[in-house]
DNA sequence: ATAATCCTGTCAATTCATTGACAAGTTTTT
DNA sequence: AAAAACTTGTCAATGAATTGACAGGATTAT
């Protein structure tokens, strides 16, 4: 039962690996081998072996990997076996996006609440649930054991947003926010950076447009 | 003038730096050194050196580093110097909160014009840009000069779009369907996982639990 | 003007991640 | 029932990324 470190460059595989298996599951398939699987989603065979011993032998030699087994217990590291409560903060367009997409649900993540500090969005529905304003943030964090934050917000408030939350018990900020949040130790936080994502893509296309030139 | 291969490492860091950058020049910071830049950004002073090297040098000893100029710099290594413009295929919320996104326009990449298959969307106006059928997808992007697709459409359907506008001369793609792409050698694709993301949230909060309980 | 301080660019060392190889056990074929 | 074909888990080798160290040149203080 020893507690090893499990760098974030496998953590990052892991719901990549959790989606083909799940489609394999649908599909019907029963059974794959560490080699059937690297085919198909363009990785060496070693790397899915020793991603996967990380946490254990889920295989069995000769036969592979059981495809249910294994999309299970990939979930259960992923945390997927339990149900998280959510809320967004910003009811903008991005904010009301993320409300509406209905398959977080599927994953154990429940839409409990929606908060904005314009007036005018305050009220307002979004599948099912109300916008309310930002005051009652922290109560409603603290009375309905919300453990995720969704910030939706410009960057210019999300710092302190953050720290409101910090402070009433939240557990993770998914965080859309432009900006790096400095929170307390032992609250995790993801951030998803829209621009920086464009940027890359803009580097590749101008990198290719380099490199045709000169060929 | 030699090429050699930046790793994508290096890469996925640029934006980070050009955010950075980009405060400290608005602050009216003229000069920066990697030391000084390290403890920002919480990353080491050779790190930083070391990237900024791979495109040549950008400081100077004893002074360090220009930040309007590397600003630019960095620029001009994203592509963010030429512009770019852009459709978005799926007219959803995702799709309209990306096309009402302004400050991608401010980076140089343009909205050009939106699709969804669904008659009930078709005309509809975002930020001035009216959703056309996706019969005209293929049209509009060989004339209007269009670099790149952004795809917030079910992934059912990604693929075949995908293959459409690589027929038609896209040069990028920006994925948010939850699906790998096939595209031909020469087109970009950068995808956002959205849900990806919110697994790997997701891991870390049971994995600080985990550790938690244990102490 | 000189000395002290600062700071980059780069090389070397280290750490981390990926890939290759194979023994040992399982399944399938004959 | 025995032989052949598979396939994992793991160790070792390789490759990539990060960090540390410092010579050489620039700036600042005295």
């Amino acid at each position: 039962m020893e507690e090893k470190e499990i760098s974030q460059a496998v953590i990052s595989r892991l719901p990549r690996y959790f989606r083909y298996l799940g489609e394999l599951k649908d599909e019907g398939v029963e059974r794959i081998s560490s080699q059937e699987l690297s085919e198909l989603m363009k990785v060496t065979a070693s790397q899915i072996r020793q991603d996967f011993n990380n946490f254990g032998g889920f295989g069995q030699q000769g036969y592979g990997y059981n495809v249910e087994y294994l999309y299970q217990e990939i979930g259960k590291i992923l945390g997927l076996d339990v149900k998280h409560n959510f809320i967004i903060i910003g009811a903008g367009n991005l904010g009301q996006a993320l409300g509406n997409y209905l398959n977080f649900e599927r994953r154990g993540f429940i839409f409990r609440g929606m908060f904005d500090k314009n007036p005018a969005l305050v009220g307002k529905d979004v599948r099912g649930v109300k916008v309310m304003p930002m005051e009652e943030m922290e109560r409603f964090v603290r009375e309905n054991d919300i453990d995720i934050a969704v910030l939706t917000i410009p960057k210019s408030g999300a710092e302190e947003v953050a720290e409101r939350l910090a402070a009433n018990g939240i557990r993770a900020i998914w965080n859309f926010a432009h900006v790096d949040l400095n929170v307390p130790e032992g609250i995790q936080v993801e951030s998803v950076h829209l621009s920086d994502s464009l940027m890359k893509l803009s580097y590749n296309i101008s990198r290719y447009k380099r490199e045709k030139d000169k060929a």
